[in-house]
DNA sequence: ACCTGAACACCGTTCAAGT
DNA sequence: ACCTGAACACCGTTCAAGT
């Protein structure tokens, strides 16, 4: 009632195109449909987002990067803040699977959101042992295999139940695991990577 | 000359599609743009991709994919093998750097194209001494891991040189590591992942 | 200042019609 | 059998006009 009074924002609009975006997908994700959910026409968006869809996409973007930076809690031990690093990413981008995909495509974005996150877990690292350049990878890589990770469980869920659908016996088995265990795999892999970078502590 | 009277077929339409990705990126592949680069009308192709651009996405997929698979040679020792496989998968989609995205929206097809290279990573690695069920996990991981890190490859390639544009020191140096060193960091992020991996072998 | 109607140049796709 | 013209219901975006 009063909220459709209150005047349009960038902040309101930037929520109103998340909100579609859970809803119906990017794809359905058009100007049009984000004004309909303001119950506003398309145009009027313009003048709280000038650079059009892009800059909304982009706002978008910081908004589900900045629900995970304010979820993690640091305490200055490197593996346990890479480890709360990867899963609060997993577990924010889960809650959002449609963006996952945007994120991907939009480091610059993505980086200049957790600045503050990266930096505590570079001097966490550094006290750690490690050299300041190993610090720098270990960090692009973790991130990068969390953002893999999770598009490829967003996208295994949406292709839905495809696993009887193949003739192949090895097929069958692959999908059957991968919508069983999500979870195990994710902690798997995580914990295999942490200790091939324990390994390369170099003092 | 003569290759402009070659009947159309539902190859000839793939490959252009890939072409036209290639070059314009995915935004650019309309069916339209597609049609021109094969000097016929829109609605023609819809004779040889009945299921309209869906179809016609998936067989890029399907194609860069093959691509890849052919190029890996197998050996029998997991670690090299595993090792590979990543390698050249990386290789492919960095020759279509637009695909990427594709593929990890697409994990079914994907999937589906590489059944032998799998099928021969889950025996070398059973040889080697995994349990079959870690044997799983770890080609998920790395495969996830693989067009993860391509991806945030891909779009930092396409973001281009914004480094200085920040005003944050740290992301200075972050940015300015991505664009020096991609193929430094893919090589510590494999290595660290396959020895976390070798340290599951259970025999 | 903030919102909008009409218009422009595009989309993917259908369907009846051409050869 | 294979290709296409016209049309439909959509896009993102601009711009002049309204309040």
């Amino acid at each position: 009632m009063s909220t459709d009074r209150e005047p349009l924002s960038r902040e309101r609009v930037v929520e109103a195109a998340l909100a579609v975006i859970d809803r119906s997908g990017i794809q359905g994700c058009s100007m049009r449909a984000v004004a309909g959910e303001l119950g506003v026409e398309a145009m009027s968006l313009y003048h709280h987002v000038p650079g059009g869809k892009d800059e909304m996409l982009d706002g978008v973007v910081a908004m589900v990067q900045t629900e995970f930076v304010e979820a993690t809690d640091l305490t200055g031990d490197w593996r346990a803040d890479m480890g709360a690093f990867s899963r609060e990413y997993r577990a924010a981008l889960s809650r959002h699977p449609n963006v996952v995909a945007m994120i991907a495509a939009r480091p610059a974005v993505a980086y200049r959101s957790s600045t503050v996150l990266v930096g505590a877990l570079f001097s966490a690292m550094e006290d750690a042992g490690f050299a300041r350049e190993d610090a720098l990878r270990a960090v692009r890589v973790v991130s990068r295999w969390t953002i893999g990770f999770t598009l490829g469980e967003a996208s295994a869920l949406e292709d839905g139940e495809q696993a009887d659908e193949f003739d192949e016996p090895l097929l069958v088995e692959v999908f059957t695991d991968i919508s069983r265990g999500e979870d195990d795999v994710f902690e798997f892999g995580l914990e295999a990577l942490l200790d091939g970078l324990e390994a390369r502590i170099s003092s």
